[in-house]
DNA sequence: TTATTGGTTGAACAATCAATCAAGTCAGCT
DNA sequence: AGCTGACTTGATTGATTGTTCAACCAATAA
């Protein structure tokens, strides 16, 4: 199986969905970029949908060398490893004016009756993100509250990245994303004073 | 002008648009359902993203009558109030099996690369949001830390709201809503005491 | 050499899309 | 009655969509 095409298919779909959404990325968009033919597409992807999911697998497959090992060089603390994982998603955000946000996220608004592979490989990426950000919590469970709900912790942070990368791309403002990030650093805070004054 | 028309064409864009999104929608959709013609569409609207326009118009112009006076029907205290607000959305994932879920924030993430009216456009319904609840923590402000950031804690909310909906509707498990629900009651009530705290 | 296999080419297809427009209807005004 | 202008009808257009397919190529194996 020549896999050279079938790949550079899979990264050129994963840059114009990310960038574009998936309704508004047409097969000819995928085979100009790629200077593949669309026979040549269609014998390694039964249809469109196909290429969604392997874009999916892809996500699925290359969190840790394709995110993580990335957001995560040179920084040790658990707890900063949470807001430089977010601080690359801002990033993002300022070296492309706005284009390219949480390539998950967008799918899953933009896709709104999924197939159930789809919605399942979407459901997949987040809770493999979620337990990225669990870990942290795990390695400094020590900071926070005994009886602090890991799980419960880590979805909102998730919550507060996509919910923070919406707000910022819509008004165009990187304040908006500061903010939000700066009143969960407030709560990881408060939590940290907590299990202070159950220490002392 | 015959707005009767015109409005029905509205309406039934804007529960498109909210199931379907707005690409997926098409205007033999609205034809169909609304039992209009295609001319007498393109009377009233030059084109398709002028009837995304002027539902997003809609919205804008009907938060109060359309959001807000049902979901603080018999809510009085202002903190509850903000908690009432996200509990109709959790309402419609759960009476909807989680079609319906905030019909600008999939706009939001759908529409990558919008036309400025309509960017603007959902930038103004998002304000208009975090408005609302900044009221709310304003009436309640003698509950809160003097210093508060009211309106970073009133967009921070907004954050949760759509995180928590995108989360539950891709997990189709309302258990994502509540957690991320009950973690931002838990930093409401650290602030809460927080404030206590000073005026002892 | 011949056959087979995996991959490529690119024209073609049917379906669907947003949008157009000439002809028509009807109510209100002069 | 006759005119005007707002609105409606619905067939039609041209572009774009995802997809198909028969012919073709190149490398390997028999």
């Amino acid at each position: 199986m020549n896999s050279a095409t079938r790949d550079k298919i899979i990264r050129t779909a994963m840059d114009l969905f990310w960038v574009k959404g998936y309704n508004s990325t047409s097969i000819s968009d995928i085979l100009s970029r790629t200077q593949v033919h669309s026979g040549s597409l269609y014998h390694f992807f039964p249809g469109k949908q196909d290429v969604l999911i392997a874009v999916l697998e892809t996500y699925r497959d290359e969190i840790d060398v394709g995110l993580l090992d990335h957001a995560w060089e040179g920084v040790e603390d658990p707890v900063e490893k949470i807001f430089a994982l977010l601080n690359g998603y801002r990033t993002h955000l300022l070296t492309t004016d706005y284009q390219y946000g949480c390539p998950i996220g967008s799918l899953a608004l933009e896709l709104h009756e999924p197939d159930p592979r789809v919605r399942e490989l979407i459901d997949r990426n987040f809770r493999n993100w979620v337990d990225a950000v669990e870990n942290c919590l795990v390695e400094a469970a020590d900071r926070f509250p005994r009886d602090l709900d890991r799980r419960a912790l880590a979805e909102f942070i998730l919550t507060i990245m996509e919910g923070a990368i919406m707000q910022a791309r819509t008004a165009q403002d990187i304040g908006l994303f500061d903010r939000n990030v700066d009143v969960l650093r407030e709560h990881l805070d408060l939590l940290m004073k907590q299990r202070a004054m159950q220490d002392s």
